[in-house]
RNA sequence: GGACGCUUAGCUCAGUUGGUUCAGAGCGCUGCCCUUACAAGGCAGAGGUCGCAGGUUCGAGUCCUGCAGCGUCCA
């Protein structure tokens, strides 16, 4: 590819879309097909279809294509499986608002128009989170793409609700559930948001039928008192023993109620009576259970009174009952008093609809056999979280579960394959002509008719089978389950463990028999500056496009990586996706930089291809560096620490590539010597490839774009060029130092020149004081200290005598002297040099703190004992230096 | 009521198995620089008794216990 002249500044828009379109049409981000290369899959965690980008989105999915591309770089034959949860309650909710709009309601205009419209709705909006991470640079295998209401998706649903039906895992029964009276469907307990909420407590006096006086019961729900089928207190408590098995009159209703004892009761709370009502509360319905109470259920499904109520309630919705309970109560006398309470109040997790533990008939999947091997896949290590600290939280879920109730009474999603004969009897089959099959031949007559089950699965009982549903399950020949399943590694965030990550486990085992990935990775919560999730309501989520066009997507998603620790919730704000762009900035010009220091027709050698004794100091200095940054990144790899991923990638472009190393070769890259200047040319190109390779998972676009122009003719798009591994003979801990001595001694030369306001343009002169192993790396690298410090002449010596009016400073066992003829100021001098001398005094004193310790020299390894030796004699000799220094000021 | 997480520089946060990256980064702040890669930049600096109280240890941001504040999940 021909060399351009790159600009000025790094435009993200200009080869954002290019990249992509180049990548896409050749097909990178498909597996190979009969390869036989190590398999790398990652599933997504589908969004909603009618979802839109949010920045956990992104977040989650940055995190994915790092792995999945870091993946394809070494190697491994990858698969980024994508697509879309078809997501019922949400999408219902949306096409209820659009209908309402019109004056219409999914009721009026019937079952098969309003699922027309949603489908109409699905593919409308479908695609569009799905064009969104393309922006964002996922290389997800589009040909793949999943919805859950795919035909073949459907059918491994299906599969799976009969094979478990038949197992008898899935019943059918009338039970307590959570009911959403605004969308109007049952929930799972999961769906069900607990939130403290300011309420009352009211203590009503119900009147004992046999005796003269009353039991006081305490309540937050006056109006289910209409409900109450007993009075429960605890038979500990002295109190009331004496009332035990007898009865009170519930007021406005005249029923009679018994007075029983149960361990379930607190006596602290409220009198230490309860009123039981086992319709309308979970605690309550075990109670009624226990002790066979009556279940009395005043509740229609939009949460207004039915008619087991008196008549003056028929009809009110609850909270209007509410008021009118209390204060016929009230004026009945048999209000005692009313307090201030804060209680957890039940909210549906989709419509924010204050949930109604309500008595009805749905199907139940038994969970008690599936938790098992689910919990022992992640106790065993088979699983691996990362954060770890998730395992507690997915265990304790597992060792509690109830069953899941699966249906709901909607219509976008999957139909409840049963059907119902006259009797009321249940067939449940795959298809409807399997249904009356087996219908004709219980009730031995051709003449049945069968009403299916109105009702949908929930949602998540779809996709708890995404790993194995979206290969191919359960086809009986699915290559791609064979070749792509388990998955590696599963990113997803920490509220979803119970909804999805665990139930995948469970329907991985049951029906493959294989864990479904061996390793997830919970992300944070991105939340705003003040700490808030990030929310339409309270505006303060920042659209990802907007930051993409903005900062560019390379930006945003290097910007989101510094600053995600693993799994910990972050704080965002704009400008760190600013130093992303920054950064990309940084890379950019350190690439122009480079590129326009090339020979014109030509790139420079291989770095394997010239003899190493070409190479000059700071050429072998940043390539051990670059070793140790290897090291680092594949370190925090292993521990999926994709901050320090981040972080030390950027701080070796930043702090050792530009701020340094390019700096030491701008006059070799200037030089006449043409060898020295292709050396320095190799050397740097080498480092910058081996950078854009390292960045690549994090930032794509800009990393492939410098790659085009520096990559060999015969070598590949960077997308599936070979990850860098470490290569030890790079190794040179002794390059290190000495650059490291050279860089403390220029940096202490600016800092004296700084402090005493020399003119930047000046040169002054440098005198060294010191053993000569130090004194002559500075000597040989005298052409860095005239450039980076404005060196003049250098003269070095053991024994060299300080001249008057210069400034000092030490570095490691050296001293420097700079001669400032009239430029000295005395008073700052001083000070400079009080203050090194408190620093060093400060060192020295704990140093010397540990070593007078005799426990110390005596339990400590001899190794860190010789250290702390070596430690103090070299702070002991700086200070010398220093002190010595400053009293010659004076 | 249980479980978990967080508390380190003005702000946001890193800090792996206790001792050689131990007190760090980014932003912000101060001073100086438009030095032909980058002002989205460079150079030099100021700034913290690592929430509090105990304990273990020769040695504690790092391990243990308690407490406080904030947050999350479960009941």
């Amino acid at each position: 590819m021909a060399r351009v002249q790159l600009g000025k500044i790094y435009e993200p828009g200009k080869v954002e879309s290019k990249w992509y379109r180049y990548w896409e049409q050749n097909g990178f981000f498909m597996p190979g097909e009969s390869d036989d290369r190590k398999p790398f899959t990652v599933l997504i965690p589908p969004p909603n279809v009618t979802g839109i980008l949010h920045m956990g989105h992104v977040l989650n999915n940055t995190v994915q294509d790092i792995l999945v591309r870091r993946a394809r770089m070494r190697g491994n034959n990858t698969l980024w499986l994508p697509g879309t949860d078809h997501a019922s309650i949400a999408t219902e909710a949306k096409l209820a608002a659009a209908l309402k709009e019109e004056g219409l309601d999914k009721r009026s205009i019937g079952r098969e128009k309003f699922l027309e419209r949603a489908w109409d709705w699905a593919h409308n909006y479908g695609g569009t989170i799905l064009e969104q991470l393309k922006r964002l640079g996922c290389s997800c295998d589009w040909t793949r793409t999943a919805f859950t209401m795919d035909e073949t998706y459907s059918r491994a649903v299906i599969e799976t609700f009969v094979r478990l039906y038949e197992e008898g895992l899935i019943y059918r029964g009338k039970r307590l559930i959570n009911w959403d009276p605004v969308g109007q469907t049952a929930l799972s307990d999961e769906e069900v948001i607990h939130r403290e909420t300011d309420g009352h407590l009211w203590y009503f006096r119900y009147p004992l039928r046999d005796d003269d006086g009353h039991v006081t019961v305490a309540t937050t729900r006056p109006e289910t008192m209409l409900g109450d089928t007993g009075v429960a207190v605890n038979p500990a408590d002295g109190r009331f023993s004496h009332l035990i098995g007898k009865r009170v009159i519930l007021p406005l209703v005249d029923r009679e109620l018994p007075i029983i004892a149960d361990e379930f009761v607190d006596p602290e709370f409220g009198t230490g009576a309860v009123k039981v009502t086992p319709a309308h509360d979970p605690n309550d319905y075990q109670l009624g259970q226990r002790h066979n109470l009556e279940m009395v259920n005043i509740l229609l499904p939009d949460a207004t009174l039915n008619d087991n109520v008196p008549e003056q309630f028929i009809g009110m919705d609850r909270f209007q009952a509410r008021k009118a309970v209390v204060a016929e109560i009230e004026s009945q006398g048999l209000l005692e008093k009313l307090e201030d309470h804060v209680s957890s109040v039940g909210y549906s997790q989709r419509t924010d609809a204050q949930v109604e533990p309500y008595l009805s008939l749905q199907w139940f999947l038994d969970m008690q056999e599936l938790a098992k091997p689910a919990r022992e896949a992640v106790d065993s290590g088979q699983i691996t979280f990362y954060p770890p600290r998730w395992v507690k939280v997915y265990d304790h879920w597992l060792a509690n579960i109830q069953d899941w109730c699966i249906s709901r009474q909607l219509w976008w999603g999957h139909r409840i394959p049963a059907w119902y004969g006259p009797d009321d009897r249940i067939f449940v089959a795959r298809t409807e002509t399997e249904a009356y099959a087996q219908a004709r031949e219980h009730y031995e007559q051709d003449d049945v008719t069968l009403e299916q089950d109105p009702d949908v699965l929930d949602t998540w009982f779809s996709s708890w089978l995404w790993p194995i549903a979206t290969l191919g399950w359960p086809d009986s020949d699915c290559p791609d389950l064979k070749r792509f399943y388990p998955t590696q590694d599963l990113v997803t965030a920490p509220d979803i463990i119970f909804f999805w990550v665990a139930r995948m486990v469970m329907a991985g085992l049951k029906f493959d028999g294989r864990i479904p990935f061996s390793t997830v990775y919970f992300n944070g919560i991105v939340r705003d500056k003040l700490g808030r999730r990030m929310s339409k309501s309270l505006g303060n989520s920042p659209d990802p496009l907007e930051l993409i066009d903005t900062y560019g997507a390379d930006a945003l998603r290097m910007g989101m990586m510094l600053i995600a620790p693993q799994g910990q919730d972050i704080l965002f704000s704009e400008e760190d996706i600013a130093h992303g762009r920054n950064y990309m900035n940084k890379i950019w010009n350190a690439a122009r930089l480079v590129l326009m220091n090339l020979e014109k027709d030509r790139l420079p050698p291989r770095l394997n291809d010239l003899t190493r004794d070409r190479l000059a100091a700071v050429d072998l200095w940043i390539l051990s560096r670059l070793q140790s940054t290897l090291t680092k990144v594949e370190g925090a790899y292993a521990r999926y620490r994709m901050n320090d991923v981040a972080k030390a990638i950027y701080d070796f472009v930043w702090a050792d590539y530009c701020d340094w190393y390019l700096e030491f070769i701008k006059t070799r890259l200037n030089s006449d010597d043409s060898r020295d200047r292709e050396t320095a040319q190799a050397v740097a190109v080498n480092v910058l490839k081996n950078i854009l390779a390292l960045i690549h998972p994090l930032a794509p676009f800009i990393s492939e774009e410098l790659w085009q122009q520096v990559k060999q003719e015969n070598e590949p798009d960077l997308i599936c060029a070979p990850y860098l591994t470490g290569n030890k003979q790079w190794e040179s801990p002794e390059h290190e130092a000495e650059i490291q001595l050279l860089r403390e001694a220029i940096t202490a030369v600016r800092g004296v020149r700084s402090d005493m306001d020399v003119d930047p343009g000046k040169t002054a002169d440098l005198i060294v004081r010191g053993p000569d192993k130090l004194t002559s790396v500075l000597a040989r690298e005298i052409a860095h200290l005239q450039r980076l410090a404005r060196v003049g002449e250098l003269t070095t010596g053991v024994d060299i005598s300080k001249p008057p009016h210069a400034a000092t400073a030490v570095v490691d066992a050296l001293e420097l002297f700079i001669p400032l003829e009239g430029l000295i100021d005395l008073d700052v001098e001083r000070e400079r040099l009080q203050k090194r001398i408190q620093e060093m005094e400060g060192r020295l004193a704990a140093a010397r703190k540990k070593l007078d310790n005799k426990d110390f020299i005596k339990r400590a390894p001899a190794e860190v004992v010789a250290h702390e030796r070596e430690k103090q004699a070299a702070y002991q000799d700086r200070l010398d230096k220093l002190k010595e220094n400053y009293q010659a000021l004076v």
